[in-house]
DNA sequence: CAGCTTCATGCAGTTTTATGCTCTTTTCAG
DNA sequence: CTGAAAAGAGCATAAAACTGCATGAAGCTG
């Protein structure tokens, strides 16, 4: 390793800087190149290796970097798909799976459904392998290749912009929704539920298409895990009357649950 | 920088890849190709034949492709396409990664592309790794996550009907083209072509889709591997005059290089 | 300012992960 | 049917991660 200048611009003198100056300067790096080792960020910022793995865990666990075995790469850098096929259906206990099979419990035969991104819309999906003669819209383009196959009658992906960390098109809306469709429901995954606040989620982007979404859909579906609640994400979609039915994986505390009620929001906890 | 040189823009210095990320990219290798040979990728990545099978037999656990038998190939071709052994290797990297290289030479900086299904332009939009700033749009829905992240700008998903087989969607035009784009370079792959009956593919949604995307390119390039010279497909997208540039890997016969000629068609043909 | 807490850091010991090597078994092509 | 290539099963090793703990600086409190 080099002792001081480094070939790169930009990463001259990296010792001797406060931990919240290196840790952003540490995205910065991994984003710039891609990938980073613990070793070399030990060395380049002249710390021990602890530190950089303090420090890494901690950014991955705000979401600005991905953790790996020795070092860390760019957020969106890392495949973390769940298995497309079937055989989930009796796998996985999680709050999660638990939250798609009941939300798919919701779901009839013949109905068209409006799918929006994220992992747990995704697991709903997933779990509609024994409809038949759905008609499926989504934004989220690993959606058709994990539906089963026999449930659809047909599949639409909606157009747009393609955001690569979420796999997700986020569209100016006359673009994505210019066919003018229709649907019985929208299943939606958001980030964050409160009483105060309404559901949010973690783009504006999200929030105007799934606004969009619900304004569309005859039953808006929420699905969302206990572990957001009371928890607001950066952009607000509406409030909590926009949605018709809210499927999680425990009951809500009492000033949520009050709020719900008062707008008339079925609550529906999956089973263990 | 590399003593090797490597086969394919966007796979350069793979060596030192972090675990985690050399799985991610050998995801990207497998989705761009289609099938990928254990010793291949052995060489790709600097790393001992046991490493890639281990990390290939993870990655099928988690379905994101499926193993065979020296090597893996893309998750959805193993039903699909009757692939028995990975010999195709062999015949692709004779035809179809030449055309894709040729046509993906033809692309310059900051040019705005549409790129249409199938293997051929798959290929070729997974040699654009040296450029910058492109914008893309695709109805090929594997296509975001296989183009080189480093080489978009943006990148735009077509809307439309999502066809299994293909993995792609194909719209309703209105549903498609709703923004009204305009883009430099249109790069489609077809089913066959001949000097009688001109460019033709598989479905007539298909050949409305390619039609409609070359009226709205400043440039179309069609990649057509000189197997499908003189065979037409079941739909006809229309005469060799719509076409700018024909990337192939062999000159065509003398009928259809006449035709060629008379409509003005450049033919670039892959250099071996 | 003394005493307390909090935080960041580094160190040592243990556990986990990743990797390559060898040997045997299986698969595939001619 | 046979030989070569690929896969599978152990095994050894080095790197990385995790855990608990000690240290010292910074900040707060009365």
């Amino acid at each position: 390793m080099n002792d001081r200048q480094d070939a790169a611009a930009g990463e001259s003198d990296l010792r001797d800087t406060l931990p919240a100056k290196r840790r952003a300067e540490l995205v910065r790096l991994v984003r710039a190149r891609g990938q980073v080792t613990v070793t070399e960020l030990a060395a380049l910022f002249d710390i021990s290796v602890d530190t950089v793995r303090r420090d890494l865990d901690q950014l991955a666990e705000r979401g600005l970097l991905a953790r790996t075995h020795g070092g860390a790469v760019a957020a969106g850098d890392l495949v973390t798909q769940d298995t497309p096929f079937i055989d989930r259906l009796v796998r996985q206990k999680g709050a999660k799976a638990r939250i798609a099979r009941a939300a798919a419990a919701l779901i009839g035969d013949g109905e068209t459904l409006l799918i929006n991104g994220g992992s747990t819309t995704r697991a709903a999906a997933a779990e509609l392998g024994l409809r038949r003669n759905l008609t499926i819209v989504t934004n989220n383009l690993a959606l058709p290749q994990i539906l089963p196959p026999d449930a659809c009658r047909d599949v639409y992906v909606m157009g747009g912009h393609y955001r690569h960390e979420a796999q997700v098109t986020l569209g100016e809306v006359r673009f994505a929704f210019a066919a003018g469709i229709n649907v019985d429901t929208a299943l939606i995954g958001i980030g964050g539920i409160s009483a105060e606040r309404g559901l949010s989620t973690t783009s504006i982007a999200e929030a105007v298409m799934i606004s969009e979404m619900m304004k569309v859909a005859r039953r808006s579906v929420v699905l969302v895990d206990s572990s957001k609640f009371g928890h607001d994400s950066f952009a607000t979609i509406g409030p909590l009357a926009r949605m018709h039915v809210l499927v999680t994986d425990e009951a809500p505390g009492a000033e949520l649950a009050a709020a719900l009620a008062e707008s008339q929001v079925d609550v529906v906890v999956a089973p263990g």
